[in-house]
DNA sequence: ATTTTGACTAATTTTTTCAATTATTCAAAT
DNA sequence: ATTTGAATAATTGAAAAAATTAGTCAAAAT
């Protein structure tokens, strides 16, 4: 019992390991397998498939960030400070998982339907993440928001797209440096200040 | 001589059509030829091979945007008017062109270098005419702004990027609807409306 | 009973080949 | 200088073959 759950962990830290440096089309079962000296066969006792496994690994790396992004937020009142907090988070967590994510990333391809829910979870997570940034800044006076989903909503469509823009422009980067990341940072960063400064109250 | 001009130029309209309805792969040499009732080699006579069209048309339809978008933008002196009426533009263009941008805007696939330039080209306009419409402000002292370029720079990565994440949502949509692209603007001018707040100076 | 495996099959991807389409050239005609 | 028909070169798409990988299962091990 216990020691089952130990190689079902054991499975998802190797498939993370591969995943996250190969990415899905570039790792195979047998390699994960082998990793672990195990049978390829048992891969398939404990994740019914390919698919489950990766989705796993993802679900398991956004859960973990998430988790520490949010016992961390907990602390900081500024909303200015914690959005510049959390943009911080958020890159480092897609300059560590890039591999991992680039199919979600380049559009194009149809994502089997549990990645796409897992994604999709991921999202609306993010989105409430930042509502309620957001929502503690109108809580205390700092900001005054009609829609608090839709800027919500609004701000992290900016981010991510500005995110992919930048790397677009990048064209023939098959791996975007750390400076690169870097760089949307920053111009994420002023982007957030901006329109934090948009959204502030008139009496702060 | 000046026939040789309106040949060029017939030829660039019926490869405009073609090409902004069924995109470069979908559109054959002898079809653009055909429309005309020319000869396919006349077309290499005006032009030296496909790309060289695709990358004229390209060319030609924007210049012809910009053309349009600065004259009438010359005559908005306010300059949250003057984005907003550059979002309508912007989108109309986009919604009118989709296909024949489609490889500039599906990442992934390498452009050829003469559209790459073509579309480079495009993106420098473009920054530079939501920088005008900021220096005014910042000359009328709507605005106050420490970097007028990297401004512009942000607000155009917030925006492409911003269409992206909404069509790269909407997956297994081929052509996006017109509402779709309503959408994008409805949250385009949301953003820039705040931002602009976020820039404005404190005594207006 | 649960966990693990090797050997097997099924599915998928990759490679190769070949036919058909399409881009491009060019000598000759206007 | 402009235009063309006919030819060649390059590219694409489909089909077949080969190779790799995903997934299954009966039996062994714990």
């Amino acid at each position: 019992m216990i020691n089952a759950d130990k190689k079902r962990t054991q499975i998802l830290e190797a498939a993370t390991r591969r995943f996250a440096h190969f990415g899905l089309a570039k790792t195979t079962m047998s390699e994960i397998a082998q990793d672990l000296s195990f049978s390829k066969a048992l891969l398939y006792y404990y994740f019914p498939d390919k698919n489950a496994l990766y989705a796993a690994v993802l679900e398991h790396v956004i859960a973990q960030s998430f988790e520490e992004m949010e016992k961390q937020l907990s602390s900081i009142s500024d909303c200015q400070q914690a959005m510049m907090f959390m943009l911080d988070k958020r890159i480092a967590f897609v300059t560590k998982y890039y591999n991992l994510l680039e199919n979600s990333i380049s559009a194009v391809q149809q994502i089997p339907d549990e990645m796409a829910c897992v994604l999709a979870d991921s999202k609306d997570k993010e989105i409430a993440l930042i509502r309620d940034i957001l929502q503690k800044g109108v809580d205390t006076g700092q900001l005054v928001i009609e829609d608090v989903q839709e800027t919500a909503e609004i701000i992290l469509f900016a981010l991510v797209g500005m995110r992919f823009s930048i790397l677009k422009d990048l064209k023939g980067v098959l791996f975007p440096t750390k400076d690169e990341f870097d760089h949307i940072l920053q111009l994420q960063k002023k982007m957030v200040t901006v329109f934090l400064k948009g959204l502030a109250s008139p009496s702060h």
